[in-house]
RNA sequence: GGCCAAGUAGCUCAGUUGGUAGAGCAGCGGACUGAAAAUCCGUGUGUCGGCGGUUCAAUUCCGUCCUUGGCCA
């Protein structure tokens, strides 16, 4: 045992203050910080992700953020390959790989893996898109009933996400998802994982945080932000990029659809269910497997999340 | 000071021809395999402004007081 490097694993909710912590075992520890964060993967995207500062970047090398335009898509499965990859860079670089973010789907597909499944087919979605429109997710849902029984049983005929991904799956391959779900790649990672989860307990100091931040990132100019992000390409209200808490409703305003307090109230509730479904991931985690877990904001968290590792080190 | 309107869930409001009330949003809980900051599911007891009165029964009718808007002084 030990043959395997570590890694560490830093999660907590949107603005429970993982950054903040990052900076501070940055500076106790010769670490690179690889982003877990589905959102601070877009260039240009800046206020609304909250992404690192310039010398907090200065501070430690970051990774996986500004790495495609707001046009593109990314994926749990490329951020796995992504990850990988770079954990294995920093580990050869003889530093520590410190994994940073709120995208738990993300640390768990690095943990557990993915199956094989096929990666998403844009035509495909198109088509299965305008089905929907002509004939309703309720058929399509029907339709996978048919092809895919099992899939369908467990997914509402309301899940529109999902059941197009499964009917994707089975356009594409020709076989039930069900059945492909059942091969899991189980490469078991070649790190010795420290696992630090941020679960604050007080809700209402967590709310004030995301309400002080948010207005913060609308003084800082989001609106402004995503104006010049739509002059720059050729951007669209159901691109991945545009459906992230923030630019969501920025765009919303920009389009007249809602007014200035509006635009405040609906993006500090999004923030708040944001945050509230990245602790439902963290809580049913078996806490068991958490190396650590801060259930106070930081500082007070931090000091404690710094004690934890010093005795591991 | 006078007249009018409104006071119902955290917010915006609906409703009860008298039988103690319900939507949207918020909040809370949950699910989650290539879009995941996404997508979806579940969850509504609140002195129906206070106090009196009428009534078998009042949030609903009557009186009065309070609060908030508006109009007139």
């Amino acid at each position: 045992m030990g043959a395997d490097p570590a890694a560490i694993l830093l999660m907590g909710p949107t603005a429970s203050g993982k950054s903040t912590l990052a900076m501070t075992l940055a500076g106790r520890f010769p670490v690179e910080i690889v982003s877990v964060d589905s959102a601070q993967v877009y260039r240009g995207m800046n206020i609304g992700t909250a992404k690192p500062s310039p010398s907090e970047r200065g501070t430690a090398p970051h990774h996986l953020i500004d790495i495609i335009d707001p046009t593109q898509t990314y994926s749990a499965a490329r951020f796995r390959a992504d990850a990988l990859r770079l954990m294995s860079e920093i580990t050869a670089r003889g530093r520590i790989p410190l994994l940073v973010g709120g995208t738990m789907l993300y640390f768990k597909a690095l943990r557990e893996g993915l199956s094989e499944l096929p990666e998403s087919d844009a035509e495909v979605r198109a088509r299965l898109d305008a089905e929907a429109v002509a004939r309703g997710w309720p058929a399509l849902h029907a339709e996978l009933v048919r092809v895919d029984p099992e899939t369908a049983a467990r997914l509402k005929p309301t899940d529109a996400q999902r059941i197009q991904r499964a009917l994707e799956v089975f356009r594409v391959t020709g076989k039930p998802m069900s059945q492909l779900l059942g091969r899991r790649k189980q490469a078991g990672l070649p790190f010795r994982l420290i696992e630090i989860a941020l679960i604050p307990s007080d809700r209402a100091a967590l709310h004030r945080r995301i309400e002080t931040r948010f207005d913060a990132m609308l003084k800082d100019g989001l609106v402004e932000e995503l104006r010049t992000l739509r002059k720059r390409y050729a951007l669209r209200p159901e691109l991945p990029s545009m459906r992230c808490v923030g630019y969501r409703q920025a765009w919303q305003f920009l389009e007249g659809d809602i007014k200035r307090d509006e635009l405040r109230d609906r993006g500090i509730f999004a923030t708040r269910q944001l945050a509230k479904r990245q602790l439902t991931w963290l809580r049913a985690t078996p806490s068991e497997r958490f190396d650590c877990l801060a259930r106070d904001l930081f500082p007070a968290g931090a000091a404690f999340v710094e004690r934890e590792l010093a005795m591991r080190a």
